[in-house]
DNA sequence: CTGGCTGCAAATCCTTTGCAAAGCC
DNA sequence: GGCTTTGCAAAGGATTTGCAGCCAG
């Protein structure tokens, strides 16, 4: 668990990423946020406390924290990024209907003998992203009641 | 194997979906470019044989056949969607040098056991995607060349 | 100091929308 | 003939770019 701005500091200082005030509330934000925000949600969350934040650093922050393998980009929704602290390896179903992303916190083993495979053949694995796609159970029930049911 | 156009005829039909020159020329073109193209590059190489194509028709299509699961929308790439003809389930692996999408295909069977745990919440699952983003083994051969090796 | 970071505005690129004409059954 | 599909142009929205000023180290 995270406490203390303090920990971010030595996040960043341990991925040779120098220190900003931005870097750090975006970065607490994620931690606190675990709804995978859009940049635009970040951006938005932030500008109340710090007025000059701009949406290019949200932009080139969230790229920065990418590449460190801090944070992942999440490529399920097909219309817009969304980020998520990188915490334990977790699947990712996502509604089509309302655009929820539901975390799946079931293991998949076998993720390890395909990654085994891939590497065979040469490249390197920086992410692994298992995606389900579908209607979730409540817009199933709404589309229930409208039905008539 | 697809091997008349009388076939896509029959793919169109059984899901109730009109026939259309436009549709027709789409799903061959898909069926025989299993590159995972993008809708542009579906629209500059069908428009060279059919100058009146429109590129909205391409989305159209694209999506009415992505609804009726023939075909597979692709996020696997951040900055616009691929398509894939819908064949046996497989994984994708991404290179975030090149943009290349390569096809992985070694099974996963624990997926089935993860979909039951998701269709034990409620929720409708519709589509499957395994991605693997990374480096690809060429991209990582020029790197090193350029690196004086 | 000084190279990297931030912020503003404008640009870019993929995708969607509105609507009239054309096509299919 | 009615309803769907097509095609054009314009809009929309997420993300990127160019560049000047600022700041952490």
């Amino acid at each position: 668990m995270v406490n203390e701005v303090e920990t971010y500091v030595e996040v960043l200082k341990g991925h040779d990423l120098k220190v900003t005030q931005q870097r750090l509330e975006i970065l607490r934000y994620l931690e606190e946020h675990r709804t995978h925000p859009t940049a635009d949600e970040i951006y938005k969350a932030l500008i109340k406390k710090y007025p000059s934040l701009s949406k290019t650093t949200v932009y080139n922050t969230l790229e920065i924290l990418c590449d460190a393998g801090i944070i992942d980009q999440l490529t399920i929704c097909p219309t817009e990024h969304r980020y998520d602290f990188h915490h334990q390896a977790h699947h990712h179903f996502f509604c089509k209907q309302c655009g929820k992303i539901i975390d799946i916190n079931f293991p998949c083993p076998n993720v390890e003998t395909i990654k085994k495979d891939i590497l065979k053949n040469g490249h390197q694995i920086d992410d692994v992203h298992g995606y389900f796609k579908g209607i979730c159970s409540s817009c199933i029930k709404k589309r229930e009641k409208q039905d008539g049911y």
